[in-house]
DNA sequence: GTTCTTACCTACCTATAAGTAAGTATAGCT
DNA sequence: AGCTATACTTACTTATAGGTAGGTAAGAAC
């Protein structure tokens, strides 16, 4: 078969569109396969057990996040074209219905989620953070960025800021992501 | 009947408790009713539907927040142990196992919330912001803090990092809270 | 002392959750 | 033409979800 189905493929953009609207314990295969037109097995078919399948969401984050930083480096290595793809990525995410961070989704159920989950997530996170950690020493050495303290706690505070962002912007309306934005540009010195 | 049972009470605590751990369709009514020695019914009796319990929940934070607000307030006004207050209290929340922020738990599952419990969750919310951005604009009239723009804006990014924070917390260890915490005083131009 | 109310309990119901077993249509390979 | 793998399907099972009907023990009100 030259041509695979593309079944998988939309059953991970529909559990994706569902985590971040519902959380994990918030969706089932029956959303999915209604919405999608298939049956129940076959959902099972692609991923056999739910675990299964949040594990291959969270690799798919993980892909999506090296695809955009490795997008990012394209640009130079000059660090604030990088910080600002950070940003066109979140805000586009959310105006794409994608409205909660899939991390911030998967960390309220985190003591539920199996240990394979659970690493994986861990793998995505740490490679976030070195990616914007890297990004705002580089910042800060070029003279972009003016902060205080380490950078590592700093991007822990920014993705901390962008989670919660999203949360708060669900229900105050987009308006609020864009507004926390501009203000983690003025915490890193950033004029308009 | 003089002495009213603390059954209510009990379960009020308890699936505050697995909200904060779960998030809301993280956990059943047999998980509160197992833990708590009782049967299912007795909740059902208290809390007619999950909806009920849920709305109980909402309000019961609100409470807490107002006594915990106005204990702030006799502090005489002063913006700065007020904030700080707002600090302990998450700190303490998140040792006492109240993993994730109420508020937090219930964003994730808010498209699927009862029309009254999202009202209950926008009231408070607004409640909260209102409080912090006075005490924000108080502190930077009082020359305690320091910052740009509209102290509204601002209150509005303190509690996306909270939020943030205490979900990154749970996954990265406490310690997260802490580093968190104090980036936002630095921020605020707070020197420790 | 009967009645009402509170605060439950036992025993159930229906819907839905995840998951499985076995069958089938189709395409490619030999 | 026959075999095999892929990608499903139908038709279940078992467990659990929220919710309900009806009963009951015990104190309060009259």
């Amino acid at each position: 078969m030259t041509r695979l189905s593309d079944t998988r493929e939309r059953i991970l953009e529909k559990a994706t569109e569902l985590l971040t609207q519902r959380g994990f314990n918030g969706f089932s295969y029956r959303d999915i396969s209604s919405q999608l037109g298939v049956r129940n097995a076959a959902i099972h078919y692609h991923f056999a057990s739910k675990k299964d399948l949040a594990l291959a969401l969270v690799e798919e984050f993980h892909r999506t996040l090296r695809d955009q930083t490795s997008e990012f480096m394209a640009y130079g290595g000059r660090a604030l074209p990088q910080l600002e793809g950070l940003f066109v990525f979140t805000e586009r995410q959310f105006c794409e219905g994608l409205c909660i961070c899939p991390f911030g989704a998967f960390s309220v159920d985190y003591d539920e989620l199996p240990e394979p989950v659970r690493q994986a997530t861990d793998r995505f996170m740490d490679d976030s953070l070195k990616w914007l950690t890297r990004v705002l020493e580089t910042g800060r050495e070029q003279g972009e960025f003016h902060f205080q303290g380490d950078a590592g706690q700093r991007a822990m505070g920014i993705f901390a800021t962008l989670q919660g962002a999203r949360q708060m912007a669900r229900i105050h309306g987009p308006a609020v992501l864009g507004g926390i934005i501009a203000q983690i540009r003025t915490d890193l010195g950033l004029v308009d």
